[in-house]
DNA sequence: GATCCATTGGAATGCGCTTTCCGCGCTCAT
DNA sequence: ATGAGCGCGGAAAGCGCATTCCAATGGATC
């Protein structure tokens, strides 16, 4: 039972095909308002569904966007996500969802898969690595996104350029994380404690090596000494598992009388930890500072309520598309640091 | 720059398109294999990516699986998408993400532009209404439905068959949400509290309703009186708007000696509630118990620890699409009470 | 050694649509 | 009155691929 095709609805209407295109799917060329009326009249009562994939190979346009994300369930992205369905419906556009397990090899295979289907854009906002052993898949990355960009695609990065060589005609929606965390350092640094400790994930990952860098800069600007760094996964659970060690840590550094603030480098592990933290017997902010970075909108009426950075998630998921589709031009994301009462010490409570 | 196309892979290989067609992409005949090994060569060398569209056409298969959702960004929905990418990948296919602001009428046209795409199935996750002013947006999206599986799609609904008539070719991935909830009522009934109210979201919202509906009869079953309604809307904000009445009843209670229970329809709404308790001044469970329902993963870590009912929202995803794609039977979703600590009185502390 | 069948590569057709390109009839300027 | 020019609908040529049908080749069979 084949769908009704546009030279059934043109024959009912007793006109050519190409009549029947122009006056049901935009064309420049607007046939007699009488003849467009029966056309209209045939197609309504065929139940006439335009062949979308037809279309795309006539055209040559596909109408999809593209979008990469390491997790679909993860707040982060999913913020993101929001954003990027908000402006491909605007402009008239369908997104295709990918999601990978983080890395470049998949996130290559999703370039690949999107390239198939033509789509007019992709946008990746899944996180860089510059780990040793990724260097191959990355250059692979490249090179399939040099393919893709070559036959007329778009694309647009969200946060960071790939390593390595980047080609220009990405766009990159880039994410100031190293000043972002600089100056959360710098505000940290100004607060009444005396130790500073970042949970970090895994060496390489470009967004969490910026995110301490930069804080440790910002500690330095506030006169402090760098922090220790303890790496572990860039989740909540990851978070959580380094809670025995923090805990640890404090408690030694307590009884020397001095006390601790910690930066996770996303709000999820921030969250994990400080669950992880409360198993081990300590409370915060009473007994240590903690932070973390993104201010995930779900997370927001935690308590105790979590310093953190502020970041645009959905925004960023819309400047992405409409950068990429050539409606904005690349521009830099402004974040801003939020204090809560996670990194408050006792006295303000 | 055009793509490379099969013919020039051909040409290049010495090959007809034909025999390239069948090296390249999965076909019966297998051509010889010196021959299959030089047009594997020639699409290397020349960096072909087959076209998808032009595929899809030729096969009148498209790959592709749709997938409506109110908010991607609901964590409830998101984790749904996990489940049904994970599935589509799995077999294949590639995933069309639309979000609807919720309402039977754009997710009618969700479903048409799905269908232009000719997508293999389509998974609906949005929830279902019945209300009154919706009985034509309603009408409208089962008949764009019936024309869609008509045309040899697929179709599986997450949680609720559509109001009215439910043609049985759509596989309902169905939630036991009545049944769930009674059993949560059973449950809460049987701990020590007094007055019992139900924070549910507007009337005609099937979800909310059938929740509601379900609480009320496990009330019942546990020789309780039925509890109070508040009607409010169903996500975060809709719970924090509501937690000013609530307050205000509860302090009444208290001042009567009882103790009060409040059941908001699902987690998010609780979340809110609970912020907005915590503004008035109250504090759960010292001063009240509340509970959800979901069991948001993202919302787990949540102090004090919600009462709720967990939901396999991932496998739930999957399922719908193994069901639409025929590789399963429509089944029931099989979820728990569990209760924690924020319903929990104080002498549990 | 002749016949038959199985196998293989190629030519051709069509998937459903868009878009030149044509030829027509009309209006307007000269 | 006549030619140029414009607007109109239709014919036809693809878009890139899968697939059916054919012809040719090879081997097996008796």
């Amino acid at each position: 039972m084949p769908a009704v095709t546009l030279t059934e609805v043109a024959r009912r209407a007793g006109v050519s095909p190409a009549t029947a295109s122009r006056v049901l799917n935009g064309s420049e060329r607007k046939p007699a308002a009488e003849i467009a009326e029966r056309v209209r009249a045939a197609a309504e009562s065929l139940g006439y569904i335009p062949n979308a994939q037809a279309q795309a190979l006539a055209r040559s346009s596909s109408g999809l966007v593209g979008l990469v994300v390491n997790d679909i369930a993860d707040p982060y992205f999913s913020s993101i996500a929001r954003g990027v369905q908000a402006a491909a419906r605007e402009h008239l556009r369908t997104v295709l969802l990918i999601g990978t397990a983080g890395g470049p090899a998949e996130e290559r295979r999703a370039v690949e898969a999107f390239a198939a289907r033509r789509t007019d854009a992709i946008v990746i906002a899944g996180s860089r690595s510059d780990r040793p052993q990724d260097a191959a898949d990355n250059e692979a990355l490249s090179r399939e996104t040099a393919r893709y960009l070559a036959n007329g695609g778009h694309m647009a990065l969200i946060g960071h350029p790939f390593p390595g060589d980047q080609d220009p005609a990405v766009r990159v929606i880039s994410v100031p994380n190293r000043d972002l965390a600089r100056e959360l350092g710098r505000r940290l640094g100004g607060e009444p404690f005396d130790d500073y400790v970042v949970v970090a994930g895994r060496g390489g990952l470009v967004t969490s090596d910026l995110r301490t860098e930069g804080f440790q800069q910002g500690l330095a600007d506030a006169g402090r000494s760098p922090a220790g760094v303890v790496r572990t996964d860039f989740d909540r659970d990851g978070g959580f598992a380094a809670a025995p060690g923090i805990a640890a840590a404090v408690r030694t550094a307590h009884d020397a009388g001095r006390r601790t603030c910690v930066f996770a480098v996303n709000d999820r592990m921030a969250i994990g930890l400080v669950a992880g933290l409360r198993e081990e017997g300590l409370r915060v902010p009473r007994d240590l500072g903690v932070a973390g970075f993104d201010d995930i909108e779900t997370l927001r009426d935690f308590r105790p309520a979590l310093t953190t950075v502020r970041l645009p998630l959905e925004e960023m998921g819309r400047l992405a598309v409409e950068t990429a589709l050539g409606d904005a031009s690349p521009a830099e994301v402004t974040g801003s640091v939020v204090l809560r009462r996670s990194t408050q010490g006792p006295a303000h409570t």
